[in-house]
DNA sequence: CTGTTAGCGCTTTCAG
DNA sequence: CTGAAAGCGCTAACAG
């Protein structure tokens, strides 16, 4: 149990070779010959090597890493963005310097752009980003960023086709699972349908693939999907039309964060309670529904963790050559029902 | 954004006294006098000054950590052991090292306080314990190593008059709740049963706890307390008693995680599905009654983290003159269904 | 391509 | 009670 460290010291003895040698080699660094770089590494794996990470930090230099949030309607970036700031906070001791900044408008393509190149403009080494609904929109400029050797995270929703180094999102099938289990519990086999944002971005999809695969599993009645893009009027008018056409409807599960809207709607028209409801998180208007009674249940993605996760991913793959298996984190979803909302609400 | 890091050089500068001053008065070491203890902590948080964790970690002797467990018949203690194990490997390179012994025999008291003593003997700065069950009967042996300076927290459960530093445990009072709401969603206001280990354990009393207030709340039909006490024998003759006397039974609500023989029992006695249950953790045996639809729900209380947070909050209370809020720290449970099964299970 | 050297910020002897 | 000095393990200039 106890065996001592071995260092770079050691390791650097052992094959009469400098520390600094040792040092390029295992870290990939240029100006080591393939020969002796191939050497170093066999004999430090052969000691039992392992980099010491404090003693790393406290030499190398300030590592800098940029956040970039595209804002939301609902205001659903602000958990994210204290995520990532606890994040930078954390690693201020091992030489990290950071930046956060939220878009203006959502679903700006421009802006976004120009926060991203300020951020490399700054000599960013890693940035962490939560983009635009409109994903794809943006991945050359991500490839290139990605071409300067710049790191690059997303979170909440991904950009798959842009090269990015990693997604930190939520494990939307299983979110979509729950939902389904959970409406099953309420209302059985009447119908329910699925109302969310933009039915083609990554997560939503997946929530959806989720929600059916379990529907079906239960023999549920599912009633169709309504799509809101994140529009409260859009919201506001699917409302009004799904309790004109499918008055049958028992349950609904709203499989993304902006579903207040929609939900407020349903209470003006008098289905509050009437209609069982499984949201996605916690923006305070779903909240006050849970309290009222008119949301039963919520899937909570935990957007805090999510933003704090993205930027200690990026550090780690800088700092300590790390690799997230497949390029992807999930997290899982937590059930939130009025019983444990305390936990995760502040106050 | 970027103020330039005050370091405990700086602060010897300013006071014109050596850094080996600023560090002794910093960290309630003995010999300085306390009018210079005063001065330097004064100037020193005027001047902002952060203590570099990476830093100190690379410069100082080695934490040693010892973890004890008491094993239950459950084979409960294996996550915790592995969150702890997995503490210990993190905290490596911040010059920590550490052992866990877990015990031969169950609530053993005395084999436990062996385990105790040997840790101390070994030097150890710190001990995370799990406790037998009986939690007071070892009281005065936490007080006597409390008495060296050695820093002691608890996990899973807790011993509160025994002056440990720490508790680590899970959310009992929510988790009850959460067990209250669901299986009113099940049953409704059918006659429900509480079943759990030892009723006077501080966990369990809190989950008792947080299940009547919920199920008052709802105006639920509360049918009684089966007590186990974490015996195989005696669970098997509450389940057989429970059915005779009560068959009017439609809901369960298992308080802590060794139901397993309970479970089994109803299952013999042709009660499967017919009752429902709410369950609490993951054990082998529970999931196994989930997958065939047994068990409905459980209250998961991630021994893993538990694990590996008595030994990180041990650490920080060591190194970093950390101290939790009112000493405890509760842990979110966590529903668990079918449909969100395949996250909590590894394979 | 490889070696030498000067730190990073703090802790810990060892002198005084 | 206080100070001087030698590191902890690694990185980054700068020479060679």
């Amino acid at each position: 149990l106890e065996k001592k460290k071995v260092t770079i010291y050691d390791v650097s003895q052992r094959l009469g070779v400098s520390t600094a040698t040792v040092n390029r080699a295992l870290n990939g660094k240029p100006k080591v010959s393939e020969e002796m770089r191939k050497r170093v590494i066999e004999t430090a794996d052969e000691m039992g090597y392992k980099a010491s990470k404090t003693a790393s930090s406290l030499s190398r230099k300030e590592i800098k890493i940029g956040v970039v949030l595209n804002d939301t309607i609902a205001g659903f970036i602000k958990d994210i963005k204290s995520g990532a700031k606890k994040a930078l906070e954390d690693l201020a001791d091992y030489k990290v310097s950071g930046e956060i900044r939220v878009t203006k408008t959502p679903d700006d393509k421009k802006e976004f752009e120009e926060l991203l190149w300020e951020m490399v403009d700054k000599g960013c080494n890693g940035i962490a980003v939560v983009p635009p609904s409109i994903e794809a929109e943006l991945d050359d400029v991500i490839q290139k960023i990605r071409a300067r050797g710049i790191i690059v995270g997303t979170a909440v929703s991904d950009m798959p086709t842009s090269k990015r180094n990693l997604s930190v999102r939520n494990n939307g099938i299983v979110a979509g699972q729950m939902a389904a289990q959970i409406l099953h519990w309420l209302v059985g086999r009447e119908p329910v349908a699925i109302v969310t944002g933009y039915r083609d971005s990554t997560v939503h999809k997946e929530t959806i693939t989720g929600f059916r695969k379990y529907a079906d599993l239960l023999s549920m009645n599912e009633a169709g999907i309504y799509e809101h893009r994140d529009d409260p009027e859009i919201a506001y008018y699917l409302a009004t039309r799904m309790i004109r056409e499918r008055p049958d409807i028992k349950g609904i599960y709203f499989g993304s964060a902006n579903s207040v809207t929609f939900c407020n709607r349903l209470e003006e028209l008098g289905y509050a309670g009437k209609i069982k409801i499984v949201a996605s998180d916690l923006l305070p208007g779903i909240v006050e529904h849970m309290k009222k009674g008119t949301v039963d249940a919520t899937i909570f993605q935990n957007p805090f963790d999510q933003g704090r996760l993205v930027v200690t991913y990026i550090y780690r793959m800088l700092a300590e050559n790390f690799q997230l298996e497949n390029d992807v984190k999930y997290l899982n979803p937590r059930i939130v029902l009025t019983s444990n909302l305390e936990l995760h609400v502040p106050e």
